[in-house]
RNA sequence: GGCCUCAUAGUUAAAUGGAUAGAACGAGGGUUUCCGAAGCCCUAAAUCCAGGUUCGAUUCCUGGUGAGGCCA
């Protein structure tokens, strides 16, 4: 980083005395040098070029000249069109190596909010929320380890006529059995009924077209359909044993998701219930009245005309005085701020609702909320099946709870297809499967840019060979094995080393790249960045592996450069894991 | 109908406007008397189409095509 600061400034300085004009240091660019060709850092000439006066060739060959001249940490540079390459020394790499400290990079950075998972009390999770889940809590931790104090919030949907279909399901045909009696986890047998209602509403529906009906009005008005909506407004008005079903159903579902949540890894630090925030907010659309910022319409709803930003006009508040979803979300950030006083607030929901927090968030801004600017919403893109679209009702799903028993399964036995986990007891490699088909899957979904749409296929299960997260663990367990047949001195004395090998520097140069790497995957959100940096580290290990000994050079000042870089290169990873919420195994 | 995303080898997926588009899986070939072969090395294979801005476009702009989504 300091290194970068002062060629800039020198390069400044050379535009001066050379050309005789100011170049601000500030606006000067250096990038890194394509692999291809020798170098650390590349100067781009070409929007020099009416600086210089001169040809790209010859300005870089100045400015080269120049810098060699200055900077005592660079060893060469060549010139490749209008591409100056900067090649530092590598005593510049092994001081850097030497005194690199891998550590929480800043203190105090602020509160942050990082709301994920939200999933509906009426099914199991799936294969998006395992999504939502991982991003969640990995952004989580990447942002605690950039100096953040991070509040992890999971909002769950517990109330609505979706929710009153189980219920209602259960109450028809359920004969009372509950997790216990029928041995089912309680959010597979709540989603169980919900599935049941949906199959008896469809049957009824296609009575009624039979009948003659036209299918909008039949959906609204079969029998089932208006006994659930009759169960909701028995809820709203607390109607008693309504409210004992609900929440023995419920209790059903919490204890079933908090399983699939340990499974995986996840935590929280808050839980709001959307039972209780589902009434906030009205008392903003109150206020936003009296602003001005919303209106009222003859009929008495009330809207937000967002015309003049590009947007639509947006309802608010019905005119019966109902609310909608956004009318709630007002109230929700209000609370979550009045909680917690996050300068930043991070929604961490699918790319169905960008519109929705669009909105959002513009409302709050416009009703003086200085925090609304604070406000992102992370938006990830479904999870689509080579099917198409999962859709729950239809059972077009992939299973959390199964998926995550798939993984572990084929990570037994591919290891022990592999033989090495002799002398391990029982638990341990229980434990060792967990971690590597957790790991898979997670690294799987984790690698991909959030926003993007992915596939998946569930016939093909998820490799752990390649650009794999159990990759990445082997690289760990094989560094973990050299470093336990090393001295402990080894490890901590000073060493002498002039030279390196090819393979070694670029080792090196990798995990110099720690602290940039990480505050990029912060400032984007995104652990696909975190993802992508281990396994250039594990990759540059391995070849390291191939190209050298650790174990059996004599060397006694090079063994010890090298245990101590594998050391390095262990921790480096075992940071990194823990920020994608995986698990690093001392052997597998 | 209005608006928003996305489009890269057979598949999955990288590339702050920079150099010869970088990987993985799959396919083909090689590699273990020697620290862990879930590794390492080699080969074949890709930017949806048409314009524009630029010294330079996978990246930015316009139009089209295709996929997905949101709002009524």
């Amino acid at each position: 980083m300091q290194i970068e600061e002062f060629i800039k400034t020198t390069i400044s300085e050379a535009f001066t005395e050379l050309y005789g004009v100011s170049q601000d240091a500030g606006m000067i660019k250096l990038e890194s040098t394509n692999p291809d060709f020798p170098g650390d850092l590349t100067f781009v000439t070409f929007p020099y070029l009416k600086s210089s006066k001169k040809s790209p060739e010859q300005t870089a060959a100045d400015i080269g000249g120049y810098l060699k001249e200055n900077v005592e940490q660079l060893k060469d540079f060549n010139v490749v069109k209008g591409f100056l390459n900067l090649e530092l020394s590598e005593q510049y790499w092994l001081d850097r190596i030497q005194f690199h400290q891998i550590s929480i990079l800043k203190k105090n950075a602020g509160r942050v909010m990082v709301e994920y998972s939200s999933p509906n009390t009426n099914k199991p999770q799936h294969l998006g929320h395992i999504r939502t889940n991982l991003l969640g809590y990995s952004v989580a931790e990447i942002l605690r380890y950039t100096g953040y104090e991070v509040t992890r919030v999971n909002l769950l949907n517990d109330r609505g006529v979706h929710i009153c279909k189980s219920m209602l399901a259960w109450k028809k045909w359920g004969h009372g059995e509950t997790p216990a009696t029928s041995g089912v986890k309680g959010d597979h047998l709540v989603g169980k009924y919900y599935v049941e209602f949906d199959k008896r509403y469809k049957e009824e529906i296609s009575t009624l077209l039979a009948g003659g009906m036209e299918k909008e009005k039949a959906e609204r008005e079969a029998p089932l359909m208006l006994e659930a909506q009759d169960m909701l407004r028995k809820w709203e008005a607390g109607d008693e044993a309504t409210m004992l079903l609900w929440k023995m159903m419920n209790d059903w579902v919490f204890a079933g998701f908090e399983q699939t949540y340990k499974q995986l890894g996840v935590e929280f630090e808050q839980m709001y219930l959307e039972s209780n925030t589902y009434l906030l907010g009205k008392d903003i659309v109150e206020e936003g009245l009296q602003k001005g910022v919303f209106f009222k319409k003859p009929d008495g709803s009330v809207w937000i005309d967002l015309t003049a930003d590009g947007l639509d006009e947006k309802l608010v508040m019905r005119a019966d005085g109902t609310s909608v979803y956004i009318t709630q979300d007002l109230g929700t950030a209000e609370l979550k701020y009045k909680d917690y006083q996050c300068e930043k607030s991070i929604y961490v929901v699918g790319n169905e609702q960008d519109y929705h927090f669009k909105v959002l968030f513009l409302i709050l801004k416009k009703l003086g909320r200085k925090w609304a600017d604070g406000c992102y919403h992370l938006s990830y893109g479904m999870v689509d099946l080579p099917s198409g679209r999962m859709k729950s009702r239809e059972g077009t799903v992939v299973d959390a709870d199964e998926l995550m028993e798939e993984m572990i399964k084929t990570a037994r036995e591919k290891t022990e297809d592999l033989g090495k986990t002799e002398g391990m007891g029982d638990h341990e490699k229980e434990h060792l499967y967990h971690t590597l088909g957790l790991g898979a899957l997670k690294f799987f979904m984790l690698k991909v840019d959030p926003q993007k749409r992915m596939l998946f296929d569930p016939t093909e299960s998820i490799d752990l060979q390649g650009d794999t997260g159990p990759f990445v663990q082997y690289t760990f367990a094989r560094i973990s094995s050299i470093l336990r047949a090393a001295e402990p001195a080894e490890l901590h004395d000073a060493y002498v080393v002039d030279t390196l090998k090819e393979s070694e520097q670029d080792l090196v140069k990798v995990l110099c790249d720690f602290e940039k790497e990480v505050l990029k995957a912060a400032s984007l959100y995104s652990p696909a960045v975190i993802a992508a940096y281990a396994l250039q580290i594990a990759k540059a290990f391995n070849r390291v592996y191939n190209d050298i000994s650790f174990l059996k050079e004599t060397d006694i000042e090079k063994r010890k450069f090298r245990l101590q870089m594998a050391q390095k290169t262990s921790h480096t990873i075992h940071m990194l894991l823990d920020m994608l919420g995986m698990e690093c195994p001392e052997r597998m």
